[in-house]
DNA sequence: CCAACGTATGCCCATATAGGTATATTGTTT
DNA sequence: AAACAATATACCTATATGGGCATACGTTGG
């Protein structure tokens, strides 16, 4: 039902993917990393999961959680396209461009 | 009771927000181009402008709302923290830097 | 094979949120 | 001031979600 931005609108699932940017960690590893019960942080991973940001690999009986940034990918394009209003790099072109086209206008000189 | 996260987990607010992202627009305009009711607009608008994604511009009876991008700026902040995991630019970025890391380990020669 | 470990899941509750509809609020026009 | 336009909000309902707890499941070590 969901997708990554509604995964990483949870911040304990942003703590839980901080962690794993570090390295792949289990189950008991984050529940001691992180102050949260073991159910939660296994259903927390079960939401991670399904919508691919975290992937699992079977280690004995335990289970090794890992990012799989990749996913990640969709917001950080998303958000990208709003950057230029608000770096001051962007801005900087922003301004320039703007003025590059304002001269054209005047250079052409429809009316005077 | 949100952040930024959270408001940008719905779907419809990011298509909100992509249509300020042309220039500014009140609530009748954006109940045109997006296929919501107004009370649904205006729901969604609030929790935007609570989070401080959006102003709002009083214009007569009409309320002109805009984006503030700014507040998008923690998202892309937290998300660029891992693109480096899915990169390729980065990926190479990494490898070099591996490279380099084992060269200087073989270099001191601890052992051999 | 059984016991203990590591993990997942089911259940209950409280809360949050979205959609729908009606209505209140604020500003404008005549 | 009255009628109207533009927007916000209140109310209801259905659904989703998180926390807490108990328990089921799968794996391994003795």
């Amino acid at each position: 039902m969901s997708d990554a931005f509604n995964a990483v609108a949870e911040p304990r699932r942003r703590e839980i993917l901080d962690q794993l940017a570090g390295g792949q960690r289990s189950v008991n590893e984050l529940v001691e990393l992180l102050d949260l019960t073991q159910p939660q942080i296994s259903k927390h991973l079960r939401v991670l999961r399904e919508v691919g940001v975290v992937d699992v690999r079977g280690d004995g009986r335990r289970r090794l959680y890992s990012v799989n940034a990749r996913a990640l990918k969709p917001i950080h394009d998303w958000v990208s396209g709003y950057e230029r209003l608000w770096s001051e790099r962007f801005e900087a072109l922003d301004a320039v461009l703007d003025r590059h086209k304002r001269e054209e206008r005047e250079d052409a000189g429809d009316d005077v």
